[in-house]
DNA sequence: TTGAAAGCGTTACCAT
DNA sequence: ATGGTAACGCTTTCAA
């Protein structure tokens, strides 16, 4: 069913019909109604494409995702953001898309969505430290929003984040003041944004504290559980191991545990371990301690917003965005010994 | 930069032109590279919508996500496969749309899928037991493939899947021998295909060694962390407590593992746990006793082969696809005691 | 080997 | 309040 049988199916020109069913105001309502009904009863649904010629407009928001980061399709973080930025463009009448291409083939990629103009906006993941795509997508003027920030990057652009560097300051001072003096940083890649801030944070409370930074107890390198594992394994052998291990995500964190657990130490009371992802909503209680969190629900609650962002940007290209910052929030069992989180 | 400015600057036409670039043989050589070179300088990209009005075929793969099972896009097994299947759709030139609905709105919103033709094919992810989707896809005429069966529908289908009723059997079987005799089943909703099949492999090991089923040791619901937390607490408390606990996802077990340390338990001496989706590999040996998993690359590649079969459908609906089956394996480490994974 | 023109299904401008 | 028609950018058929 198209809108050439279902006006004929009327005896209305296309355009009535089309007018009808856009919410035009100088349409009859009898018209409309009539127009409303026959649209329902015959399933017509106007074809997307060629709805875009004519308007110039895809209706469609894309996410290019690089190869060599596919770790971040499989991070559940990136699942819970999308699942909550796919609603909110949905709502809007927005629709989503995926893009895969090589890391060096990124440029080619953007260059071409805005040239094919399958995409009105693309929403950029895990932006690294200085991040090239953002001054591309300024030139391709394609409206953009980030999640995440660039810190090397001067340009202004829309970008959304939560707070990682006083999330891992207060989660480093919360061990300082249970007495841990050996806390290892297990990060992501530093070149990444968010663990670069992470790491900023994690340091200075060292330093506040006037505690020495010891390096070998600082590792960096993509989130994976084997990443914990290993890491931890070789930290616990060494000869001052760690009493608190803070650890930049979850499933890092299975590794780490499993590793202490094989070690034949007691976590909680030989080493402590916090993981910046974990969902403690259910640990919740009257001694909570804040620190810091990325739950599922605040990730989720993060991609409505950058969403919305991104909206605004692409109705108005000049419009100048609010920055948004998502207030960082963990809370944490209190208990009189070592945490265990 | 389209079509018809493109060719205007050859002087060829546009008909030429397209050609040239669609890679028709009649096109002369001298012409095709010409053409090709400027398309290239000139950063020509075809304008997919008028593409897909002028084929009839939109080239795009959708995922309809129902709001009810959100859970299903902050699964990480979720991440991993949609990775994998998008990128097994990009060698073959299509791209993936995800699109958000409600639970009754589904039939809705694939009937509008299927008559704007914004998509040539779907993938289900997801299934019950009984699965009416199938069916109406099968009316729609709309090429799908499903990740998971739906035991209770009897038409024909596409599906890829893991063997999760052998897996669990193998799982139980193995702590069945290591003399556990009191094993809680956490397990994700059995209205679901791959739950209710867990559940049969579970049973299936218990009848086998004519150990007595404890429905008080069976647990079905959604797979949160809360979840973990809370039914490993209650079973806990119990006058039997479980000597060992079977857990249908990573992300559960995180709060079953949290539960038994905050109870002052000792995991590998007091209880046991195996989780259905950790990733072992890491923890392969000469020792490891071969049972079950879902690790992260094997549901990528699960959503390769997916991708695979669904493109076989859209290009021909009427080809018998070969169903496919992929073997579940997982690797536990073997110990004396009660095992620890 | 190349080109002209019709057609894909909409929207939007200009009439009436 | 309604209709005719051009335009969107491409592919494809028919002609040359």
């Amino acid at each position: 069913m198209n809108l050439k049988k279902l006006s004929e199916e009327l005896g209305l020109s296309q355009t009535t019909v089309s007018r009808a069913l856009g919410g035009y105001p100088e349409v009859n309502e009898k018209t409309r109604v009539r127009v409303e009904q026959a649209a329902r009863r015959l399933n017509y649904s106007p074809n997307s494409r060629a709805k875009g010629l004519a308007t110039g407009r895809s209706m469609m928001v894309g996410y290019v995702i690089p190869y060599s980061s596919q770790h971040e399709m499989v991070n559940p973080i990136f699942g819970d953001f999308v699942a909550g930025a796919t609603q909110a463009l949905a709502r809007a009448g927005y629709g989503v898309t995926f893009t895969q291409t090589t890391s060096e083939g990124q440029e080619a990629t953007y260059t071409a969505l805005k040239a094919n103009g399958s995409v009105d906006g693309v929403i950029l993941q895990g932006p690294a430290v200085v991040d090239d795509r953002i001054e591309m997508l300024r030139r391709l003027e394609l409206p953009f929003v980030v999640h995440g920030r660039s810190t090397g990057v001067s340009s202004t652009y829309s970008w959304i984040d939560v707070n990682n560097k006083s999330a891992f300051k207060r989660a480093t001072e919360f061990l300082l003041q249970l007495g841990h003096r050996r806390i290892a940083l297990l990060n992501g890649l530093e070149s990444m944004d968010f663990a670069w801030r992470r790491r900023e944070g994690y340091l200075a409370a060292l330093k506040d504290a006037a505690v020495d930074v010891r390096e070998v107890l600082m590792r960096s390198a993509e989130m994976t559980e084997t990443y914990g594992f290993d890491t931890t394994r070789e930290m616990l052998a060494m000869e001052e191991p760690p009493t608190a291990i803070l650890v930049s995500s979850l499933i890092s964190a299975i590794g780490v545990r499993r590793a202490i657990q094989e070690a034949g130490l007691q976590m909680g009371r030989d080493v402590s371990v916090i993981s910046h992802d974990d969902d403690l909503s259910y640990l919740r209680n009257g001694d909570a301690v804040p620190i810091f969190t990325a739950t599922r629900s605040s990730v989720r609650h993060a991609g409505e917003v950058a969403a919305g962002v991104l909206i605004q940007t692409m109705i108005n290209p000049d419009a100048q965005v609010q920055t948004h910052m998502l207030e960082a929030e963990l809370l944490v069992g209190r208990s009189t010994g070592p945490v265990v989180v």
